[in-house]
DNA sequence: ACTAACCCTATCTATTTACTAGGATAATAT
DNA sequence: ATATTATCCTAGTAAATAGATAGGGTTAGT
């Protein structure tokens, strides 16, 4: 299951990507636009910022604002910063891996095949979605 | 990501499709060949048999068993009985559908519809995948 | 200086997860 | 019948995670 973290910050940053400048859009706006709590929304906007998808701009005139342009971010990317590995389990995942304790084998083991073949469909999917195609809708 | 629940629930239910008949196998058996703990394998085989994928004897030579063969029960079943529901948000959910309060209009949620994307392809990879599959590894 | 806005750490509460306890029930063997 | 074997079932609990919230610190404009 998604978590919220990861469904607002997804929100925020096609928010962002609709704009059509990149002058900052500060929390406030965001918060009120998308129906996200300000708190809540301003560590996400941070992470966001700190993993290198966000720039910001402090004092009057301030906000946030992407880096990039909407194409050149794929959602894979934005899914790792906010929501972690994509991977099903840490056994199948390429940039979190993790062994199994009880996995004797990984190679023979259900669950890790069919696992595997998830996170390849969905990283496709992921890698294959830009900002720019959500925000166009 | 996966629960444990879910990932020895499939180990269980893989490990009763390998056997040769369809004679019972007691939990004990499974739990000491696939590792997991007697008494949390014993609620998860419960629900697999209360959702109609495992039948089960009691008394001397009692155990689980397969109601179906192997190849007639496919992992979309098996993961909606263990995990719930495949998709990662209730809004684009096939068999446990909710509606999201923030979210005004469905049809132009960016979250929404990537999400859609995956479910359909996730869906796709388990629908055609059977217990057979997993067995012959 | 004042104010607007982000920066940052810590804390809190509710929920979920992963498991455990312990007896009830049913089938089989003797 | 009775003892044994094994599932049935409800409830409980500890640890982790999610989803915020609080509250001051820092920086950039005017």
């Amino acid at each position: 299951m998604l978590s919220k973290k990861t469904k607002y910050g997804i929100k925020a940053i096609v928010y962002l990507a609709k704009q059509e400048d990149r002058t900052p859009v500060q929390i406030a706006t965001i918060s009120k636009e998308e129906e996200i709590s300000l708190k809540f929304l301003e560590s996400i906007l941070l992470t966001l910022r700190k993993n290198g998808l966000l720039g910001s701009k402090k004092g009057k005139g301030g906000g946030y604002y992407l880096l990039k342009e909407p194409e050149d971010i794929n959602m894979a990317n934005v899914m790792r910063v906010l929501e972690g590995p994509i991977a099903m389990v840490p056994c199948v995942s390429l940039n979190f891996y993790e062994r199994c304790d009880d996995c004797p084998d990984e190679s023979t083991c259900a669950v890790h095949s069919l696992m595997e073949q998830v996170r390849d469909n969905t990283l496709e999917i992921f890698k294959n979605t830009t900002l720019a195609d959500l925000a166009n809708q």
